[in-house]
DNA sequence: CGGATCTTTCTACGGTGCGTAGAATGAGTA
DNA sequence: TACTCATTCTACGCACCGTAGAAAGATCCG
């Protein structure tokens, strides 16, 4: 999986963020500091299409952009990702484990325990 | 944390894979099939070091270098910090939950309990 | 329908990281 | 002390990223 640029992250963040798919110029102004031109927004996010993180659809001259995936499911991929590069994944599972805090323990914990459940149970 | 190169990571794995601290003809030995000069070998290894993804000490003329972490430990890390660029965790957890297999599920499962026996346990 | 306007596509440039290695320098060894 | 080998310094080409202007395409208003 692709690694992610600064302002490619930025880019990332406000289509997340948004509740609806975005065009361009949605994202030039909601990244006021920068001061994007419009162009550069767009290499960008041609960018972050070829890397298939964000789809467009047409909407009048303008395109709609929306992230193939969450910003949660994202991070999850990279966290698959991180973990097969590991030759022993249970010593890396282990490791991952003991540095989880335990709030993230007992939600890692119950996220399993429903996982099995919707493995074995079925639905 | 830094993002490896293909050589980088080819010289990471021989150090993971090695029982001892290795040296950088060690290294180009160890990679026949790329043919690479002890000069390229030491330039990676320069900037692995710059990265913290090892370290090296004296040993006659020569160095010995050797990962300051393991593999599994490094993949951890890379969870680690994959989770984080994630605003709700727990979502996070439970999308990487729903793509571990079952073995994966247990083994995590399994160190998950062991982390919170030793915290709570203490020792 | 045709020009005005907005969006996109094409092209490009500078900076940085990586693969690669020669030249010069430094440190043991015989 | 002269030799040998490892390291450091320097460098080049390529790919990726931030950045944006020029050109082309699509739409909208009159």
């Amino acid at each position: 999986m692709a690694r992610l640029g600064e302002l490619e992250r930025a880019v990332m963040e406000v289509l997340w963020s948004a509740p609806e798919s975005v065009t361009a110029r949605d994202i030039v102004t909601a990244l006021p500091d920068r001061d994007l031109a419009a162009t550069t927004v767009l290499t960008v996010l041609s960018r972050l299409e070829r890397k298939d993180l964000v789809a467009r659809d047409r909407d009048g001259r303008a395109h709609r952009y929306r992230p193939t995936a969450s910003r949660e499911e994202h991070a999850a991929a990279l966290m698959r990702e991180a973990l097969d590069t590991a030759e022993d994944r249970s010593a890396a599972l282990a490791s991952f484990a003991s540095q989880v805090s335990p709030g993230e323990a007992a939600a890692l914990a119950g996220a399993l325990a429903e996982a099995v459940r919707r493995r074995t149970g079925g639905g």
